[in-house]
DNA sequence: TTGTGTTTTATTGCCTCC
DNA sequence: GGAGGCAATAAAACACAA
């Protein structure tokens, strides 16, 4: 805003504002026209208009009215000061702003009763109080928002938090699995008794009937590619194990390999389902691969897989 | 003192409501 | 159509470091 100009200049369609109050007009009648023909020094309830119009040349100075104010300043000395400010935009002084905060914290919607009110309690046009309204609204808002996203980054902090750990009980849980899978296996190691007396019934088994059974139909699709052909190679008999070799005690000459564990004991209802067993387990393992947990030979042999690399085999743990 | 960033006051244009 | 609210913006006032 120019030096001197009352709330705006009239230009072409210009919004003016005369006493506080907007007028959309085209006229090019200034606002300082209007006011400068009311303007009488001596009213107390103009005041605020006075404001508003220049004083250049009044003081000729530029001072930091906040910087100098005191606190012990009485009302009326405040607002002398508040009037010898140059032409251009004042501020507010302490006491107004504190009054106004007050009246804001109480309702930051401004009634127009409320505002001329306020207006001729602070001295101050009635534009000017529903100007500062708006622009504390304003302050509010941008405050709120950044409370509502300090508040919304908390949250999401905590459920990354929750996440991670999550995740590392998962990986934690299946590390400990995969070691007392291994653990299982030593111990089976241990004991030497590999048994391949169910293999007869296991390669009875066509794969066929693996694939028709609606169980091991909605597993296949996750078992992975290498250990799907693996047991398919095991359930067609037509893979000779290489875990065993023939000089074993157990190596009978046939295809597939059975150890014995628990499954030999199992009754023959149990024995039937002994193949979908090992299509959920091999899935287990596919999902476990996935997650980045080497699944070795070990545990392929353990549960039943034949393995063609040795290196690190059954045998030689 | 000066340059620069922030805050405050005020304007403008658009929109909604009555 | 006028009054008022809001977003975007301008510009003065202010704060502060170099």
């Amino acid at each position: 805003m120019a030096p001197g100009m009352i709330y705006g200049s009239a230009g072409a369609g210009a919004t003016n504002y005369f006493d506080g109050v907007r007028v959309m007009s085209s006229s090019t009648t200034t606002a300082k026209e209007h006011i400068g023909s009311l303007f009488t020094p001596a009213s107390s309830s103009f005041l605020g208009s006075s404001s508003m119009i220049s004083f250049g040349g009044v003081n000729g100075e530029k001072r930091s009215f906040f910087g100098s104010f005191d606190q012990d300043d009485n009302e009326a000395d405040e607002l002398g000061e508040y009037f010898h400010q140059s032409e251009k935009k004042r501020r507010l002084t302490d006491n107004q702003v504190q009054f106004l905060e007050k009246s804001f914290g109480e309702e930051n919607k401004l009634e127009p009763e409320r505002k001329v009110q306020l207006a001729k309690e602070l001295g101050l046009q009635p534009r000017q109080i529903a100007i500062w309204f708006q622009n504390r609204r304003a302050r509010w808002k941008t405050k709120q928002l950044e409370k509502d996203y300090e508040e919304m980054r908390n949250r999401y902090d905590t459920l990354k938090s929750n996440y991670n750990n999550l995740l590392k009980e998962k990986e934690n849980l299946t590390a400990e699995v995969f070691q007392l899978t291994d653990k299982l296996v030593i111990k089976e190691k241990g004991n030497g008794q590999l048994a391949l007396r169910d293999f007869q019934k296991r390669s009875d088994a066509s794969p066929k009937e693996i694939n028709d059974d609606p169980i091991s139909r909605v597993e296949m699709s996750d078992v992975p590619a290498g250990v799907l052909k693996k047991q398919q190679q095991e359930d067609l008999n037509s893979a000779k194990s290489d875990v065993f070799d023939s000089e074993s005690p157990h190596y009978t000459g046939d295809s597939a390999l059975v150890f014995e564990t628990e499954h030999s004991e199992l009754s023959q209802d149990d024995d039937e389902n002994f193949s979908k067993t090992m299509l959920s387990t091999a899935n287990l393992l596919g999902k476990a691969e996935d997650d980045g947990y080497p699944v070795t030979s070990l545990h392929l042999t353990y549960f039943g897989f034949p393995v063609e690399d040795q290196g690190f085999g059954f045998w030689t743990y």
